[in-house]
DNA sequence: GTGAAAGCGCTAACAA
DNA sequence: TTGTTAGCGCTTTCAC
């Protein structure tokens, strides 16, 4: 059966010396004799205490919690996201509270995330109405959209430079020597899809040329397959193809060489997008924009603490620049 | 600003009704008449009233929190799981605590999650000493081993069958016709190494074969890349190799094709273990024994719930047979 | 079915 | 520096 757990007031009545005086040796900074101290965590080690972090935040109103909702991990780059997230914020004293969401109850998620009283909340490949973003906004409470943005909500947004990362592809397929260019959509509702697409356009047409094919692979594996096999089936095939994401582009090379028989890229470039780990393994050796993981994850970091600290929130659209990142699945000219 | 949270005693005087009314209202299986209900849910919407979950588990006693500490999310097979489990656990109303752990501090990790008075603990790919996991125990929270175990702690765990799945590889090689079959190792001290390695042995011992080289991997893709380059580097090479689970497999097939100019599963067969996403990927095409992730996280969340209703821990094993997932990547005969 | 009252374990004034 | 005193927002007896 449980035990009943130690509390402060134990820990008091053994160390005699009254129960705030636990409780200042267990918060940081509190002004404390180390006679008492001393006392006071002998006594703590020999009962057992641990301090109750929920109580704590009841009286405090910081719970060192972060929210973090998420829709999947099957793409790799989320994984990495929330790993790396979660360890700077448990550097800094805050432990996240992991949402899965589903799309569509995406509100019904973050009302779920704000009974917990969060400080802070990333939305990670998930979407936030307008008036939930307000909402938090409200309470003071730092909302960041990572790896998207909606302009007309209060909730900042860390996102890669996707603009300028399409327009990177663009320029080097088109200077690659291809003449048929194919581009594969993510989501379209999506902005990085958006933004990928546009940038991509715009290298192109720097360089005098035109997207040759276009079709959707919604971001999921089966969407890429078969958006490969559609553009693929063409009489004339693209000699080279963008993928909107990293995730695609592994299952539209698949496609491409265990069905269609095609090389790449002798026959076919393919360029990725994201440079999670898998494409620097060699199956793929996939030539792709970096997302920059680790500034996107500090500058998401430092909003949500600085917003906590100031007690208020405000609009941040943080976008940093990611290299192209050449490697063997698309032919340089 | 932050605008102050409203309570449920600011809806009780907007619904003119009691503290507890609204408290009743919004605890499930509480008596409320009808009218009371609605009034009450009137004025918590006009207001914009959200119960507070720390407030209540203080009082209640129960948080709704399951702690998941995990060391790393490299290994696809992780992501994947704290994705299912996490759902699952949504679904029955408990939300998960995510903790990174580094190996070492693995103790200190786990004080914090207490902390925060979760109801169980799941442990993946991480360790606990047993004076932790006897600590859990004495406070009637359930901690789960998830992919590993120890016989001398009070923790539960849940694992696939690894010994039968090593022999699986073992016979299968074996009868594959393979003369010299070698084991590429994970980190030696997990139980899930170990004993793929020795049902690996008593499959091959079955079939009147002994493994004719081995490695160490440490279940990283370098160790795995470097242990594939010595086996490989001798005169005698193997022409089959069991990799210790997938993520490492998916390294050393890169090395014995690119680095090395060897055919698969022409020159060599490579047989893996977890059948992660990417195993069925076409450049892979990985022939791997399934950790069969689904029945595991019914396990997982089985014994959390039931121990947490019961209010005391028991140990538990639950060891759930995977397949042999014959692919493309090893000979058949 | 309802309201009043008593805390859950803790932090944060305040006074000493 | 220390102890005393109020609560944080909620659930849960307990009478009514």
């Amino acid at each position: 059966m449980a035990k009943p757990s130690v509390t402060s007031a134990d820990v008091a009545r053994l160390a005699r010396v009254s129960q705030s005086a636990v409780s200042r040796t267990f918060t940081r900074g509190a002004s404390v004799s180390e006679d008492t101290r001393s006392k006071v965590m002998v006594a703590a080690k020999q009962l057992g205490y641990r301090p109750n972090a929920l109580a704590r935040s009841l009286i405090s109103g910081r719970s060192g919690i972060i929210g973090i909702a998420v829709a999947y991990l099957d793409n790799q780059f989320y994984p990495v996201v929330i790993e790396r997230l979660s360890r700077a914020l448990q550097v800094e004293g805050y432990h996240t509270l992991l949402f899965m969401t589903d799309p569509g109850d995406q509100d019904k998620v973050v009302q779920e995330i704000l009974q917990y009283q969060v400080e802070g909340v990333v939305m990670a490949s998930a979407h936030l109405s307008s008036s939930m973003a307000q909402e938090c906004a409200d309470h003071g409470i730092p909302v960041v959209l990572f790896n998207r943005y909606v302009s007309s909500t209060p909730a900042s947004s860390v996102t890669s430079d996707n603009i300028a990362g399409g327009r990177a592809v663009g320029r080097f397929l088109a200077q690659g020597g291809h003449e048929r260019i194919a581009f594969i959509a993510g989501f379209e509702l999506a902005s990085t899809s958006r933004d990928r697409e546009a940038g991509f356009y715009q290298g192109l047409a720097e360089e005098g040329m035109v997207c040759h094919a276009r079709a959707v692979g919604a971001y999921t594996s089966m969407g890429a397959t078969d958006a490969a096999r559609e553009l693929f089936s063409r009489k004339d095939k693209p000699d080279a193809v963008f993928v909107a994401n990293d995730h695609m582009a592994f299952a539209v090379m698949d496609v491409l060489r265990n069905d269609l028989g095609l090389r790449i890229p002798q026959d076919v470039s393919v360029v990725g997008y994201d440079d999670v780990p898998q494409a620097a393994w060699g199956a793929y050796d996939l030539t792709t924009v970096e997302q920059p993981a680790d500034a996107m994850i500090a500058a998401t970091k430092d909003i949500l603490l600085e917003q906590i600290a100031a007690g208020a929130v405000s609009r941040r659209a943080s976008v940093l620049h990611g290299e192209l990142i050449i490697r063997g699945s698309a032919r340089t000219g």
